[in-house]
RNA sequence: GCCGGCGUAGCUCAGUGGUAGAGCAGCUGAUUCGUAAUCAGCAGGUCGAGGGUUCGACUCCCCCCGCCGGCUCCA
């Protein structure tokens, strides 16, 4: 008779057929009313599974459908609910797999005709019907030649694969109403406790992820524990296309592309160049403090050039073809470093000389395929905030560290501070010896242990040349976007024979370090946009201040006050149009200007001006303009924390 | 690139084979006004491009371009 411990430490014995929910029932009848799950020695099984087989002292915690695990099984038992409705109207739709993802659950089937809106419409009031019925899901073992025999039969031939794909033993089947699939589970006890979902999309994704596979048609869905956390997630998507960075430029008038251009090659409108300007003019000042040296190379360079730098191999499908000049082959660039080596060949480096910190906001044109791109996060031309470091091997670690503090330093400025950083190491295809990757591994590893930030290990997941860190930021709705990453570089100074005459006078080879920090400008400035959801701080916004004034008895006063304000380099206007006072506010709202001021006859009569912050987020008294200038000195330049 | 959807005025969107519409923006005029929209009038369109079907195409078909949601990719 095995004894179960409780999760609240309590304990009984019970006799090995004893199924969970029974074992529960005595103490856990309350409990039990929300239970989905048994989490049995750590792993998550049927609450009417047995016992048995999981030794003689057993520690069983139940597991609630508002729980983290619990909602995990529900969304999974909805995905082969759904695969069930599918297969109601589609008797010859062929199932491929199911998984849950984060908030929900996709299913792909192979079926004879692409899902229409109006068959995703079908399968939702399918499954709400299959819902409302109240059935259990039933789990089965059995020996896996009859899970072929039984899959294969039905024709379920991406059953049959993943079959095979599994390890010998018995192989587990659920059923519910009637319809049965292939899976580990566990599942809901029964479809009654399908309280909140809804089909979210549907797309085509090819089979197991792979292009040369055929195409399956992929439903996607969530499922919550109630109404409320669906209508939650609901507004949270909401709110996001509130904040969508192509949204916003249009109606803030920030960028555009436009057909007669191409696509992803981006129009920066002169709102939009403001802030990209406020933006490089800072990066440059931090980076002359940060001890770089910023360089300007060409957008064209000789083909020769990408091929020593094997630029031309690797990445063929990604650069733009050849033109011919003269005879030689010239493409635009697609990355800096070979111009950036260049400089640092033009003379003979010594060791004294090192490290050298090129760094330069250099435009790279990419081709990407059409549909990978998105707004201003994908595009084919953009301008990297590149920088390539030049070292001796004593020095990685520090520069590495340097490196990363200062990414962190400008990614706060811009009131980033949630971050997740991955340090991706050694991938199956490098180059480079063993000796050079483990120690610029561990140099990662010390830079990173040195911030003080979490970080995951990304195993083989590093660049051929070298292992990397990578930031991605999080905005303030918690999507995170790659930008920042450091990468250790063992290839190109071997390809372009870089050296420097170390202490002996020998001849010896740098260690180079590629890193970005915004990553390109264009996707920066969609991660801002969004974070901020386009009203820009002070020293960012394209608009500082605007002028209203109430009548035009009040036009050269406030024409007198602007040009105060843009003496001392605030970015204003003046708004002297013959319209209310509520229209402009509105407006300057609208364009989500930080500071309006108000200049009518009373504040013209002080000498003064009455400035509304945009959102009335903090209220303020009429002041002269000399105040204001002073009140918003402090907030002209971003609060960046200390570099270590 | 692949699967699906979409493309009508500067913007947001109506318009299912028979003379292209609205609101906002724009222009003109009136209004001189106090913290998120003053009123009136006017103008604005090769309905993404090209081809086809038809007496007739914004509407149906083909092809191309662009955008959106995914898949794949992202040095």
């Amino acid at each position: 008779m095995p004894k179960v411990i409780f999760q609240d430490n309590t304990e009984d014995n019970f006799a090995e057929g004893t199924v969970f929910f029974d074992v529960f029932k005595p103490r856990f009848k309350d409990a039990l009313k929300n239970a989905v799950a048994v989490k049995v020695n750590g792993k998550l099984v049927d609450l009417r599974g047995a016992l048995a087989g999981y030794g003689d002292i057993v520690r069983a915690e139940l597991i609630s459908l508002d729980s983290k695990e619990g909602i995990e099984v529900c969304r999974h038992s909805v995905a082969h609910v759904m695969a069930e409705a599918v297969r109601a109207i589609y008797p010859s739709a062929k199932c491929g797999i199911g998984p849950t993802i984060e908030d929900g659950f996709y299913y792909d089937f192979d079926v004879e005709k692409p899902f229409t809106p109006e068959d995703i419409a079908k399968i939702e009031a399918k499954m709400g019907e299959i819902i409302n019925g109240g059935h259990a899901f039933t789990r089965t073992a059995v020996s896996k030649e009859t899970a072929l025999e039984t899959f294969g039969s039905a024709g379920e031939k991406y059953k049959v694969e993943l079959i095979n794909a599994l390890g010998d033993g018995e192989i587990t089947l659920y059923t519910q109403s009637g319809f049965t699939d292939l899976c580990r589970g566990p599942h809901l006890p029964s479809t009654r406790f399908i309280k909140a979902y809804k089909i979210t999309g549907f797309a085509g994704a090819y089979w197991r992820g792979d292009e040369k596979n055929k195409m399956l048609q992929r439903i996607y869905g969530v499922a919550f524990a109630n109404k409320k956390e669906l209508e939650d997630y609901l507004h949270r998507l909401e709110e996001a296309k509130r904040r969508d960075h192509r949204k916003l430029g249009k109606e803030l008038d920030l960028f555009s592309t436009n057909e007669a251009i191409g696509s992803g090659l981006v129009l920066w409108h002169p709102a939009g160049s403001t802030v990209r300007r406020v933006i490089e003019d800072f990066w440059k000042k931090e980076h002359a403090k940060g001890g770089y040296d910023i360089v300007y190379t060409p957008h064209v360079a000789m083909l020769d050039l990408w091929k020593t730098s094997g630029h031309w191999d690797f990445y063929r499908d990604n650069l733009y073809s050849p033109m011919d000049v003269e005879g030689q082959d010239y493409i635009v660039k697609p990355m800096n470093c070979p111009f950036h080596i260049q400089i640092y060949k033009s003379h003979l480096r010594s060791y004294r000389d090192l490290p050298i910190r090129y760094a330069e906001l250099g435009t790279v044109y990419r081709y990407e395929r059409s549909g990978a791109l998105h707004g201003l996060l994908r595009v084919r031309g953009f301008t990297q905030d590149d920088a390539h470091i030049f070292m001796r091997p004593d020095q990685l670690t520090a520069e590495i560290k340097s490196v990363l503090h200062f990414t962190l330093y400008i990614l706060r400025s811009f009131g980033f501070n949630e971050f997740d950083v991955y340090l991706s190491t050694r991938p199956e295809k490098y180059v480079g010896t063993l000796a050079n990757w483990e120690k610029a591994e561990a140099a990662l590893k010390a830079a990173l242990e040195s911030t003080g930030l979490k970080y995951s290990i990304d195993p083989g997941e590093g660049v051929f040349y070298g292992p990397k860190i990578d930031v991605k930021i999080k905005d303030i709705i918690g999507r995170s976007w790659q930008c920042s990453t450091v990468q250790v570089d063992f290839n190109l100074p071997e390809r372009f024979d870089v050296s420097y005459r170390d202490e002996h006078g020998v001849e010896a080879r740098p260690i180079m370090l590629h890193r970005a920090l915004m990553g390109s400008l264009e996707r920066f400035f969609g991660c801002l946009v969004e974070h901020y959801a386009g009203a820009f701080p002070f020293w960012l916004a394209p608009v500082q201040a605007v002028l209203l004034t109430v009548t035009d008895r009040n036009n050269a006063y406030a024409g007198a006050t602007l040009k105060k304000l843009k003496a001392v380099g605030i970015r204003a206007e003046l708004d002297d149009r013959n319209e209310k006072l509520g229209f402009k506010i509105r407006e300057a709202e609208l364009r989500k200007i930080p500071y309006m001021l108000v200049a009518g006859d009373k504040e013209e009569a002080d000498g003064m001006v009455s400035p509304r912050a945009k959102d009335r987020e903090v209220k303020l008294e009429s002041m002269t303009i000399e105040e204001f200038i002073a009140f918003v000195s402090k907030e002209g330049e971003p609060e960046g924390g200390e570099i270590l």
